[in-house]
DNA sequence: CGGCGAATGTAATGCTGTTACATGGGTCAG
DNA sequence: CTGACCCATGTAACAGCATTACATTCGCCG
């Protein structure tokens, strides 16, 4: 029988399984079950489970890619850019933290760091300041897809209500509301993005 | 022998497992074995890992002091509380992401939202607008905080350098040397943090 | 002293990654 | 055609993880 299982072979089934149920269910055993093949025959082709991991954090990165920015501001266009990013990686929500583990997550970036280099240096910034600008800009991107990507573990994050001014609050009752409860983690992204990129770019 | 086992002393062997070995090395038996017990005993005290990584959150949220923010302007003074809760999380690393699984770190962030909130309403901010501020300053201290307890678990994260202009920068030489090689994270936070802050302090 | 419950121990289950060893099957030399 | 050889697979085990059914001991109270 020619059914010899092929180092691809072990990566598809490892990236269906992550796709359907998730990091965590990813195990030597199911990959082997899926396959129908004894777990040395995994071993055999692909080494070790961290191989494997490498493999899907390589699958992912060939497979992001970032539109063109849209926008007639620099501003506008980093914005897009940075979304653009985002948008790519939640489909991959838990790879990304397997990817920063590795300290790869800088391959997966690469487009989007040409990118937005090229729009700060179009609003003006040069040197150290061009630079620091992106990176804290990915930096940005990043740590919030990671922390998602935890998030996406626990499937209750209901926020312990917490009785922030017991004595009376020193700002206005709307305010007070808002701030008692669990916050939008993507309208979280989007005012801190656009705060961001404007403070980024504004000379000081 | 009136040598019972406490909660407390689960606790307290938890907590000294977790800062000389780190989190990974939390294991029941290394538990049981450092308290020189059976396994069954840490169960009729605790009940869980997962109570014990509760009981571990609660330690760190009651150890968590932020220090009376400095500085004149509100600006000032709101990266001076977000640094000053960075610096005080830094200690725990690993436990922060524990928390935020459990949708707990709004607990341990509570002192410092009603200071961020206390200055941003200083800064002339109000409403939804003055919430959003407030909650998106936690969240990039929370999301840098958590990246870098993830990069933590990793030896080496040397960047696998990449070619991000083989055919030659629309930007000039210095910035991009600077693009090149790995950027100093907690460099990153800063120049992020001071510029969300002013993105969010500017009136739009 | 008897009994009862709180606290501990023994030993097992089922999960994880990993591997020493045995076996099959195809290819190629003689 | 046959035997050797090696690639690929399978069997079965090890060590570690969290968890638990069950038995046992200890101390206190009536």
């Amino acid at each position: 029988m020619g059914e010899r299982l092929s180092r691809d072979d072990v990566i598809d089934a490892a990236v269906a399984i992550v796709e359907s149920e998730g990091l965590a269910a990813l195990s030597m055993r199911a990959l082997c079950e899926k396959l129908d093949v004894a777990v040395t025959s995994i071993y055999w082709h692909v080494g070790n489970k961290e191989a494997i991991l490498d493999a899907l954090v390589d699958r992912m990165s060939s497979s992001i890619v970032t539109s063109m920015p849209r926008g007639r501001t620099p501003e506008q266009r980093i914005v897009s850019t940075a979304k653009s990013i985002l948008a790519a990686l939640k489909a991959h929500a838990g790879l990304v933290g397997v990817a920063h583990q590795r300290g790869r997550l800088a391959v997966v970036f690469a487009p989007a760091r040409r990118q937005l280099a090229i729009e700060f240096a179009a609003a003006g910034l040069h040197g150290a300041r061009l630079a620091e600008a992106t990176n804290a800009t990915l930096h940005f991107v990043a740590a919030h897809c990671i922390t998602m990507g935890v998030i996406s573990r626990s499937p209750d994050q209901s926020l312990v209500s917490v009785d922030l001014w017991p004595d009376g609050a020193p700002i206005d009752r709307g305010a007070v509301r808002l701030l008692q409860d669990e916050p939008d983690t993507d309208r979280l992204f989007d005012v801190g993005l656009v705060a961001l990129t404007k403070g980024l770019i504004a000379r000081s």
